[in-house]
DNA sequence: GGTCGGTACCTAGACTCCCGAGGTACTAGG
DNA sequence: CCTAGTACCTCGGGAGTCTAGGTACCGACC
């Protein structure tokens, strides 16, 4: 389960979990709505990604499913568990209070 | 140099920079500044806040110099320098981006 | 046939760095 | 004395991001 409390962390799987409460997808498929939807901020590797679909899965907040796909590799689609949707909504608290605490340091 | 387009870093750094950009302080003073302006939300401790010092003045972003205090511990002063306010120029604008396309994932 | 680019998954290792726990030293108060 | 406060510091663990690779299959181009 992700450390909230902690120091500019686990926002990665804060906006994967938040991404994936959307609609379902696999890896790939979220690296590129990722970057669009983030207008080219969020340009992360598969490196990152995966990873981080697999800590999130271990930690029941997501579950996965093989999907076969004719003509092309299989994918492994992601969506949130319950407990996914309960760390989301708690996050996203978690989020705006760390924004707002920043954006008082940083100025506007 | 802190390494801007990361993911969840360095946060700390900019908060630091701009903290200091404000006002002159030492670290023991910038920690109960920083909780007292975010509200509590950075509650950081010492071990964290002054390795993060070290490091901004390793990499030429704050310069530090020691003041005696009669009655009480000498208190190390720290001030961005000139590379220091480039930094957290270009790190207002990374943010602004980051936090942008975080709101975007999550939604409001 | 061979090569290239795209799709889609994965791991390994380096590196950063936050944080908790401890340690030093001096002052002031009960 | 002993505690609490001020003020600095280091060490080690652990988490997590990213670069750089690797596998495998498909279709298109020359």
């Amino acid at each position: 389960m992700p450390d909230p409390g902690r120091f500019g962390r686990n926002d990665l799987s804060l906006v994967l979990l938040a991404a994936l409460h959307d609609r379902e997808m696999y890896g790939y498929e979220l690296v590129a709505e990722l970057r669009r939807r983030s207008d080219g901020v969020f340009d992360l590797g598969e490196g990152t990604v995966y990873p981080a679909l697999r800590r999130l899965e271990r930690d029941g907040l997501l579950r996965a499913r093989w999907v076969d796909v004719a003509g092309g590799p299989r994918r492994r689609y992601y969506a949130p568990t319950q407990a996914g949707e309960r760390v989301l909504a708690d996050g996203r608290a978690e989020w705006r209070r760390f924004a707002a605490a920043t954006d008082a340091i940083l100025g506007s």
